[in-house]
RNA sequence: GCGCCCGUAGCUCAGUUGGAUAGAGCAACGGCCUUCUAAGCCGUGGGUCGCAGGUUCGAAUCCUGCCGGGCGCGCCA
């Protein structure tokens, strides 16, 4: 509709250009939006403001002679001139009625396009370290992150979902030396756990599936491991140098196989933990990518040679620093450390380099906003490798805070641990879940009503419009009960029938799916698509309310329920899209 | 101290990328059940868009400076 107008504007400026009203020479930008007010009309534009100054006139005089040179269009009923100079364009109720049908027809698919044109996009989303259960803070990266591809996706791009598993550095040698610990005590040892070792209860399952598996193979005594260890903080000592202890006694006691397998036993259960949980959550990835693997593979070291070689290195105090203050970060960064292992920042540097090797048109980075401080120095880096940053979009989401009765409820009851995503499925379902996650734009701080989320009544969002499908569903059930016949051939030849003025709403609603869809997508806000499912859903009930559907006038009877089709439709894809059901019976 | 995000109705938030008289949902108040789901609907009230300047035909939106809240500033990952 808006392509429609511009095109007939367009021809409008050009016409006037031939009679040296206006330049030649001219840099058009037509924007066309629609109108918040019905009285300015369906849509508007602004182009005589915008032109004014090049055409030496008023800006209402310049539209005078604008709409004095539209070409004639069936759909425009009416054009105005309003206000400092705004166009308005009046359209016919049956311009909007089109939109009927082609729901109709493309069914699921009504709303997909090609505006992506098969352009390859990376998203990757939570990515959090696999050393103990997702929580509430990685289900809003989740959420956004899933719906921010099968959006992308839904427009056309070729989009790959992808987890980036840090498999790799010392949070997992904890979590791997936790899991040890857990199974020397199933075997009968009796030891202190360190302070800064992993407490969960899943460290517990883990170490119990270890000990099945391996009987006693893994066992030493505690007096040997003992042997030489720092204090622990309880003690009086570092938990940190304690900690490190440990590991290296793991290390060193198990030796490389043993240990190799206490740790991946531990990162495979975690990630399968994490995996299941997701698929739960209708979020689901095509690539696992590993940490480990860019090392394995040398990448790491060939990222860290061309920075070096490419002169944008130097050694201090033992370390290889990256100066990424050259390219706008606030300092430099260690990429190996004096004891020449290589740091988290290498491999990451190794990972994005690796990503646009992969041939990504765009990169899209989801994370946490405590990390964003990290942003300058991954495009630091990739601006030194000779890459373009621009490529990569980093979004960042902030935190939720969770309320319930009116009281943050982010810790649960036991010490200081947060929520995690499942128990949150638990208590509100996935769907309300996905739903509320994105209903906020990702850089607004969320306050998740856990009451609201698992209400089930019309203050609770989710379920005002699935009940709005589920509604509609029912009134095709009455249909079939009551023996009437659906004519959908009859309905859509008779939509110029429906001219009460919550049809025409109705008509116009679904006439911005598209809109909304490429919007939601191209800027990477699920919500608008939120918002909009929200306001059709009201339309529609208050639509049914207003009017019978089912009435004995044939004619008005199959083109409400064409009307009614389509909403349902529409409302079933933008669910869809969100990762909501939308049920037929509630 | 420096950097990023936020500040819009009593509360939670939108605001079509700078457009016309700033919107919605809760909450408050007043109505509506013999009807395809009242799991709902109709109506009313409510605002110095944090503050002060600036940019222009036009600012909640862009720029500058303050104020207030959140987060981040490791040879951790």
């Amino acid at each position: 509709m808006k392509s429609r107008l511009k095109t007939l504007i367009n021809q409008a400026i050009e016409s006037l250009q031939q009679d040296n009203t206006l330049p030649a020479e001219l840099e058009t930008n037509i924007q066309i939006e629609r109108t918040r007010d019905k009285s300015h009309g369906d849509f508007a534009c602004n182009i005589a403001m915008m032109l004014a100054k090049v055409a030496r006139c008023k800006p209402r005089d310049l539209a005078e002679k604008i709409t004095a040179s539209l070409p004639q269009a069936s759909e425009v009923e009416k054009v105005e001139i309003a206000g400092p100079g705004f166009i308005n364009f009046f359209l016919s109720n049956s311009a909007f009625h089109a939109v009927v049908p082609n729901i109709l027809d493309a069914g699921e698919q009504f709303g997909r396009s090609q505006v992506g044109a098969g352009k390859k996009v990376q998203v990757e989303f939570v990515s959090a370290n696999p050393t103990g259960p997702l929580h509430v803070g990685h289900g809003r990266g989740a959420a956004y992150g899933a719906t921010v591809a099968d959006l992308l996706e839904a427009l056309g791009f070729d989009v790959h979902r992808e987890y980036y598993v840090n498999d790799a550095g010392r949070q997992m040698d904890i979590l791997a030396a936790s899991v040890w610990l857990r199974y020397l005590e199933l075997c009968g040892e009796e030891l202190p756990f360190p302070v800064n070792g992993y407490k969960g209860d899943y460290v517990w399952d883990i170490a119990a599936a270890l000990h099945r598996e391996n009987d006693d193979g893994l066992r030493h005594g505690w007096n040997e491991i003992n042997k030489d260890l720092p204090a622990d903080e309880t003690d009086g000592g570092d938990k940190e140098k304690y900690i490190d202890a440990i590991i290296n006694k793991a290390k060193s006691l198990l030796r490389d196989d043993q240990y190799r397998l206490v740790f991946d036993l531990a990162l495979n259960y975690i990630l399968d933990d994490i995996r299941d949980d997701l698929h739960h959550f209708n979020v689901n990835y095509d690539e696992w990518y590993s940490e480990r693997s860019l090392t394995d593979s040398g990448a790491v070291m060939r990222a860290i040679e061309r920075l070096e070689k490419s002169g944008h290195t130097y050694e201090k105090a033992g370390a290889i620093w990256f100066k990424s203050s050259d390219y706008g970060d606030e300092k430099d960064r260690v990429i190996v450390r004096d004891n020449g292992q290589t740091t988290y920042f290498a491999s990451d540097i190794a990972y994005h380099m690796d990503k646009l090797e992969r041939g990504f048109d765009r990169v899209i980075d989801v994370w946490g906003a405590d990390h964003h401080g990290y942003v300058p120095r991954v495009k630091a880096a990739l601006e030194a490798l000779g890459d373009d940053p621009s490529k990569l979009d980093v979004l960042l989401v902030q935190f939720a805070v969770l309320y319930r009765g009116g009281e943050k409820a982010q810790m649960s009851t036991r010490s200081g641990e947060f929520v995690t995503l499942r128990q949150l499925r638990k208590e509100v379902g996935s769907d309300a879940a996905r739903f509320f996650y994105v209903m906020r734009k990702c850089e607004q701080h969320m306050d998740f009503d856990i009451d609201l989320a698992k209400s089930q009544s019309s203050d609770n969002p989710v379920y005002y419009i699935q009940y709005a499908h589920a509604r509609v569903a029912s009134v095709f059930r009455q249909l079939d009960e009551k023996g009437i016949n659906y004519d959908q051939g009859s309905g859509l030849a008779n939509l110029d029938k429906l001219a009460e003025h919550h049809e025409v709403g109705l008509f116009n609603n679904l006439n911005r799916y598209n809109e909304v869809l490429e919007n939601a997508a191209l800027n990477h806000e699920p919500h608008q698509l939120a918002h909009y499912l929200r306001e059709l859903a009201n339309d529609f009930h208050t639509y049914y309310n207003a009017h019978q559907f089912i009435v004995d006038d044939e004619v008005i009877r199959n083109a409400r329920l064409c009307l009614i089709s389509a909403c349902q439709q529409v409302i079933a894809n933008g669910l869809g899209l969100l990762g909501v059901s939308a049920p037929d019976n509630m």
